[in-house]
DNA sequence: GCTTGACCTTCCATCTGCTGGATAGTTTAA
DNA sequence: TTAAACTATCCAGCAGATGGAAGGTCAAGC
């Protein structure tokens, strides 16, 4: 299969699939004319990077989980902590970003959003908070 | 003030600082001997760019902020829908994890994490769901 | 047989937002 | 005086691709 096939098939794009070859995620082989030849593990390999990918997995962590994908004699045991690890990861980064959405919030909610200059956003950011009290 | 002066005021790391300069979002005046000479204002402005940078504003928005915040003509209108917008994008990252966990935490859950090879999370990667249910 | 267009190849640059390190000059305190 | 603690510049590298240039290849239509 050329590239643009596997391409299709595997939801990822040629220039990715190229640099996951360069950084040794995958190695298909060649044919005559110099062209990446894919086979059908290639594709369920690359199948599986778009998945991990997509839930987030860094590129090491693909890569282990692509070997012990591979590894028949694994234990789920190495895969789950993997997992739980990532796990905890993206609940960090929800967290951080529910915390900047909270803030982030108060301080649009409380801008006039008008043709005038004074703006609590750029209070917020400045430093200058409670400055709407100010009118009391 | 130096520039290590300057960083423990505004929070930010001096090479961070050198680099905001590098890419035109502040200009330090320069002593005779070279060194980065840093106003007040220049604190303001640092102490301003690390608490945008800190709600994930990018440096394009930090520029954009940067330059509403010394604009004494400005609308408030205009910071508010940047930061609408900033707002909507968290959200969007908030969600896509979210969906990410949610995903994850089926194939964690149903996976024995024991000695033994059988895996649903790498069964779930590469595309065999429902792998548990063969058993009935 | 020839051209055209859609492929494919490699290589190098660019993006975001810093951070680390090398090398060298300067200041400050003991 | 000397050593530590600054400061400066410059270049490289991180992740994870993506874009583009320059060139080779292939398949269809005339």
């Amino acid at each position: 299969m050329n590239i643009s096939t596997i391409a299709n098939k595997s939801g990822l794009p040629p220039k990715t699939i190229r640099y996951y070859e360069e950084i040794g995620l995958i190695s298909p082989n060649r044919k005559q004319n110099g062209y990446r030849d894919y086979s059908e593990t290639d594709g369920i390999k690359l199948h599986f990077l778009q998945r991990a990918r997509s839930l987030n997995f860094s590129i090491e962590d693909c890569r282990k989980l692509l070997s012990l994908y591979e590894d028949k004699t694994r234990a789920s045991a190495d895969v789950k902590q993997l997992a739980q690890a990532h796990l905890k990861t993206i609940e960090r980064k929800i967290y951080e970003l529910k915390t900047m959405q909270e803030s982030l919030n108060k301080l649009v909610a409380s801008c006039h959003g008008d043709n005038d200059p004074d703006c609590t956003i750029l209070d917020g950011l400045s430093g200058v908070f409670n400055s709407t009290d100010k009118s009391k």
